[in-house]
DNA sequence: ATCCTAACTTGGACTTTGTCCAAGTCAACA
DNA sequence: TGTTGACTTGGACAAAGTCCAAGTTAGGAT
């Protein structure tokens, strides 16, 4: 994610270590890490780092579509580095597990005009459930 | 929703009067409150009914299958009566509106067996995300 | 290389949302 | 009408997130 800090450089954003080990933490595919557990991980990178850093920190990389806020149970919000790459999510009911998925077509697509009462719709989130073979066979 | 009341009778429910003032604050087309909103509605009817109450009969009446919880964005949970009709929802991101709506065909039809991963997926949540007519016009 | 300063970080107070519990109340049945 | 277990209550507590005054620092200017 280095090319990430190239980017926020060119935005004007100083560089401190804080928000290198934001971004650090947040490398990787399939990251859905809550800002907690963002600011567990970036501690012990980065011993002093506060929790209202790494809250600013995730809000403005959202603000500028860095990375994506995901709301998918009534719980801490999840945090999405794979902001460039439009896709969807599974969840497991049973243990929590989130995968990025693809679904085919245009989600929109399935929206008929009668359906939208004058919106302009702009776009959808799918968040599909089921349980993940592990917890599949452990009923 | 005095159907409700008769259903929630017949599993031995007692019928208090806070149970029956939540149902009446939930009774209606496009009903997505927050547990505060329930609250501060069921206040008006029964002053004395206090939040623990509130959120009890939310939780028991989730349990039950009556009431869908709803959580779209990151902040509070928001309660559906509209249960027993599988929709989706439209929610408009000027002022927050919600409306249910109905999209064709069934959505665990766009996601392919490749991009499951092995997991036994039973369900999907769309959200639709646009402006509502109102604030299409507010620029 | 050093200075300067706006931008950034920090800890803690505070808010919102939700859970839990001991004590008091009451709906339903006998 | 009396009894009793289910229900309700207020308040304490917890988790998730926001806000702020005071202290620190990255990076441009000298
Ligand atoms: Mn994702
Ligand atoms: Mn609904
Ligand atoms: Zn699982
Ligand atoms: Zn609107």
């Amino acid at each position: 994610m280095s090319d990430l800090l190239e980017r926020l450089r060119g935005r004007g954003w100083r560089l401190t270590s804080q928000r290198r080990v934001v971004a650090e933490v947040l490398d990787g595919e399939h990251v859905h890490l809550t800002a907690d557990e963002v600011h567990a991980r970036a501690v012990e990178r980065l011993p002093e780092i506060s929790r209202a850093t790494v809250y600013n920190t995730l809000g403005e990389l959202v603000c500028i579509g860095e990375v994506l806020e995901v709301a998918t149970d009534g719980r801490a919000k999840r945090y999405d580095p794979n902001a460039h790459h439009a896709h969807q999510h599974l969840i497991c009911s049973g243990c929590g597990a989130i995968r990025d998925v693809h679904p085919l077509g245009d989600p929109l697509a399935a929206l008929p005009e009668a359906e939208r009462f004058g919106f302009t719709v702009s776009g959808a989130e799918i968040t599909y459930r089921g349980l993940c073979p592990q917890c599949s066979n452990r009923p």
